[in-house]
DNA sequence: GCTATTTATTACGTGGCACGATATACCGTG
DNA sequence: CACGGTATATCGTGCCACGTAATAAATAGC
């Protein structure tokens, strides 16, 4: 990360579940799409992880296997998840810059 | 955190200079600022950690001490830093919400 | 057939964070 | 004044997620 600065939002978990919003996705492909939506690029170890977790805790589902690629599909907790978390981090960031055009 | 879901947005350092950036403030008053427009409660042990390491990346600045409070500012690179994280967090959870809402 | 790309697995180290215990100064009220 | 409560900060400890990277293998392209 940077030495100054706070480095971008990248939270793997709410990255991948916003991925997996726009539809079904294998990890590589997950790769690509976090990085074009969210200018984040996570390294396999960060990705693969992540998902590990996602699905234990059940937010996220693989799929029948099509050769090589495992595709990933959000469940419903899931998507009750990233709501929620979405709608708060929206909550959070507005107040934020709100206090930051208000000020001096 | 929970067992389930992806609990709230609460990276500390985010949220101390949101907090600053409605004014300078001392680490107990953070603990209740952030507490308040956040939802979320820190322990001190992840407050002041965060505080020392915001001040070691130049971020924030400790003030004169009135009595045993020690208030911080933030500095200009904390605001600038803020602004560019807040901004990318917003285009990020919009993108989110967005695929959220225009999915099946 | 050979190099580049795609796709996934595994291992390892580090650091930020959660949690909790502790210390002290201040404040009000009897 | 004594005393309990609140305000305020410090320290220690463990852990888990993340970052990084090395590896493997399959596919595609030339």
């Amino acid at each position: 990360m940077d030495l100054d600065g706070l480095g971008r939002f990248a939270d793997p978990a709410v990255l991948i579940l916003s991925s997996l919003a726009g539809g079904d996705k294998h990890g590589y492909a997950l790769l690509r799409d976090i990085e074009e939506f969210a200018g984040v690029r996570l390294g396999p170890g960060t990705l693969y992880g992540a998902l590990t977790r996602l699905e234990q805790r059940g937010l996220v589902q693989p799929l029948a296997a099509e050769q090589r690629r495992r595709p990933y599909r959000m469940t419903e907790a899931g998507t009750a998840a990233l709501r929620e978390y979405l709608q708060h981090a929206r909550a959070v960031t507005e107040i934020g810059l709100f206090r930051l055009a208000t000020d001096t």
